[in-house]
DNA sequence: CGAGAAATGAAACGATCGTTTGGTTATCCT
DNA sequence: AGGATAACCAAACGATCGTTTCATTTCTCG
């Protein structure tokens, strides 16, 4: 609601205390010191501590469930959209990552928010049409459970809060390449003699960092920019 | 420490009242209230609250380390040594799924406390050495990063208590059947008129519940049981 | 410049929390 | 049975927390 830059300092600092220490354990006391201002002023810019929570977990929730929408609109064969689904899921982890470590960690799953809930929902059930479509269509194998593997991608996903790190030496293409091989073309080596079914290219591709997939196929939109934050 | 059967009660509790509501969130009188005790009488088994914590979690980590631990002193071949780990982990985390998901929650990436900060480590380290294993003896595809696909799977197996839910449709076995499936042969389809090497089965095992694959090859002590916790 | 609004300071509040203390009841052991 | 020990009650303490209140400073803009 607030427009000075003064509170994006607020959020900024809300978001890596949250992250560090928990929602809970983290006292208003601790995000007013390090931004320089006594704990009651917060209160020209807050109703309560848990818009704090809000304002630093709603900008990277709605840009993944959106551009995750947007992809479904398209008609791009499916293991093309688990690449892109996958490319923009970590890329926007990466890019709001202390932001997006909050979300997972004090709102996916935790709590009674039917807000959050139902959107986590929504995100889990895009995803799983995908995969079922790409069964269905003969390009995934049939003995996959959809639900189950769509759970397993979102969890790998995720838990890159757990271990990633901005700065460090791997990179949000990288990750996201490496992680499309492994769910789409799997551990096990694959004997490169396959040309049964023409219509799908057996993409075991992206070896190295920069992809070999085609960028944009249909739409050139794909990856339109939005607001970050509500501010 | 204590021995009675009050202190599994308040262990128990106080795993119940962590999920639920996070360790800083949770009060000493919400765990004192679900015994029927008054929150002072608690300090009669232990020191300060993160006892409770501690004496929550050392049960399902330790346990899984320690079946890790066991499977990579066998000479299984990695692909067997991939399915026997998720199954075990999966297995663990089903069991003991209240006090796994407070672990996960609580203590994975946030502590300070190097204590579990090695054993995370440690159990990273050791599959990544198992995938690395199967990259090495070309079982597995090298064009996998051994640290990203070790990464991928342990966020996929750990989600888990983000989504799975005790007594519902799904049991550890079919989970971590599709795990496996999806991990080792990923999702898009096979041909299977794959003959060329002959020392590696093939396994896009385990359609249904029960496993194809063996379960015993070399070891018949591989899931040795443990005690459950340190009462 | 000067009035009005926004931003911050400074102190205090009621509530709740983890912990302590001391006394009371129940349980176990020989 | 009876003494020792464990288990629990009951109350209180100091600290900290989220929040409120009001005065004061700083900024905005005609």
């Amino acid at each position: 609601m607030p427009r000075p830059s003064r509170w994006n300092e607020i959020v900024e600092a809300a978001a890596e205390a949250f992250r560090t220490n928990g929602f809970a354990a983290t006292s208003l006391e601790d995000i007013a010191s390090a931004v320089g201002i006594w704990k009651g002023s917060l209160y020209h810019y807050i109703n309560s501590k848990e818009d704090l929570l809000i304002a630093v977990v709603r900008g990277p929730a709605e840009e993944i469930l959106n551009q995750l929408k947007e992809l479904s609109e398209t008609d791009l064969p499916p293991t093309e959209k688990i690449r892109r689904a996958t490319r923009s899921h970590v890329k926007v982890l990466e890019g709001n990552f202390v932001y997006a470590s909050v979300y997972l960690q004090e709102i996916a799953g935790r709590r009674k928010l039917p807000e959050w809930t139902a959107m986590d929902r929504e995100y889990l059930d895009l995803l799983e049409s995908i995969v079922r479509e790409g069964v269905e269509s003969g390009e995934f194998s049939a003995v996959t459970n959809p639900r189950i593997a769509t759970l397993a991608l979102i969890g790998s996903l995720n838990w890159l809060t757990h271990w990633y790190r901005p700065g460090g030496p791997l990179h949000a293409d990288e990750i996201s390449d490496q992680f499309c091989d492994l769910f789409l073309g799997g551990l096990i080596i694959r004997t490169p003699r396959s040309t049964s079914k023409p219509n799908q290219k057996v993409a075991t591709t992206a070896s190295k960092t920069k992809a070999v997939t085609p960028r944009k196929i249909t739409s050139p939109k794909t990856t339109k920019p939005r607001a970050k934050r509500t501010a």
